[in-house]
DNA sequence: GTCTATAAAGTGATAGAC
DNA sequence: GTCTATCACTTTATAGAC
């Protein structure tokens, strides 16, 4: 098991990608330096430069190969979703569903720990400022206005306003578990136990679709005429 | 309105401490060096080390300067709650309005804007690799213990694991909301619209509230019988 | 495609004058 | 308490030999 490079067979251009990504999964963007990285891949100082341009553009390169495949399965798992079931509404769990589960799957294709991956995922997603890829923003932003509209759907009692922020309540939930897991390990003493993926994916989708549909009409129910929601009183 | 300094009859050392938390809350704290530090405060670049030891030393500084008033305040109020109540169980909307209006009370007393305070906090929970600083990290643990044991009595339904990984989901939604307000105006391409920070309170507290409930037994209900928890049927 | 050598700039920290 | 000057190092990037 080297603790160095990925696959010793691999060429120097992907070792440096391997390096990379776990470099950066496990210490954060602005930690790693171009020589840590090449130093890690067994190639020398000036090949990140080389094969890349710029540390900058190994980055962005990074960053695209992990999360791009996670939206683009969220958008295809949508699709189909939808064309099951014809015009009608999904119910919020399925919507749920399509959203998280395409990261159990990348996770296995990725040459990465399921540890580091999400750790990957977490720092993406928590960057502030907007310093993603231009292909990784548009990409992002289509999935979140495709999931819009299919919470919209699913939950007809909500203004669009309230649907964005309960979706920016349900993401946050989910990046949050699934980046800092560790530190619910050392905060609770080890009584958060250490579940699988699966039950992990089924917690998050239990708890955020109680979220999500919270006094909102189920579609197809009987409509439930609600007051003005008003501020501060939960 | 000064863009460099805070208060201009502050001393040299309150300068900095003001300088370093806007520094580290808008651009992270790697990104910050110590003279981005001593020029915004209008000092020399040797104040930092003469003050604060090392940078590390004012980051320490920093983080628990703006961190630790909010810990305190959400073990005062939810003692507050709990001796009002006597030994009975509090809803749980209680016990999270104890947990995240501490951040309206502070963020006033704050020199910093509500929107940098916000980024600063993004950041501080957002650490992965447990590098707070020590006494940050203690009063943090003692706080999630505390709301452990109180979730734990107002949701008596539910197991101890299940307890902390659905606070963990609370708090990511609760810090990825707080962090990442204008990622959310970016991408609903405004659609989110501008809440105070009563609303955004209000939101998350009855979306919380709804995620930890679910499918637990109110206390004081009827008991009402749960299946075992099959893995991923949602 | 890989290497060495080096440029040019930035980093945190400190000795010592004032 | 503040300043200048400087140390010892690290950073990204590149020119040019092989």
């Amino acid at each position: 098991m080297s603790a160095v490079a990925g696959n010793s067979k691999a060429g120097t251009k992907q070792k440096l990608v391997e390096a990379a990504e776990a470099l950066f999964a496990d210490e954060g963007f602005d930690r790693v330096s171009v020589r840590d990285i090449t130093t890690r891949a067994g190639a020398n100082v000036a090949a990140v430069n080389y094969h890349f341009g710029s540390r900058e553009g190994l980055l962005a390169l990074v960053m695209a190969r992990q999360i791009n495949p996670v939206n683009e399965e969220r958008l295809a798992r949508l699709d189909a979703l939808e064309r099951k079931i014809g015009g009608k509404a999904l119910p919020v769990e399925e919507v749920l569903d399509a959203f998280v589960r395409p990261f159990a799957t990348q996770v296995r294709r990725s040459e990465l720990s399921e540890k580091l991956f999400f750790k990957l995922m977490g720092r993406m997603f928590g960057q502030q400022g907007g310093e993603l890829p231009p292909v990784v923003e548009a990409l992002f932003v289509t999935v979140m206005g495709r999931f819009q509209r299919a919470f919209a759907k699913s939950l007809p009692g909500l203004a669009v306003e309230e649907i964005w922020w309960r979706m920016h309540l349900m993401a946050g939930a989910m990046i949050h578990t699934m980046a800092q897991a560790d530190t619910l390990q050392r905060v609770s003493g080890g009584d958060s136990g250490t579940p699988g993926i699966e039950q992990t994916l089924s917690r998050f989708i239990r708890f955020a679709a109680a979220g999500m549909r919270q006094g909102a009409d189920e579609p197809r129910e009987e409509s439930r005429s609600q007051g003005p929601q008003v501020e501060f009183s939960f």
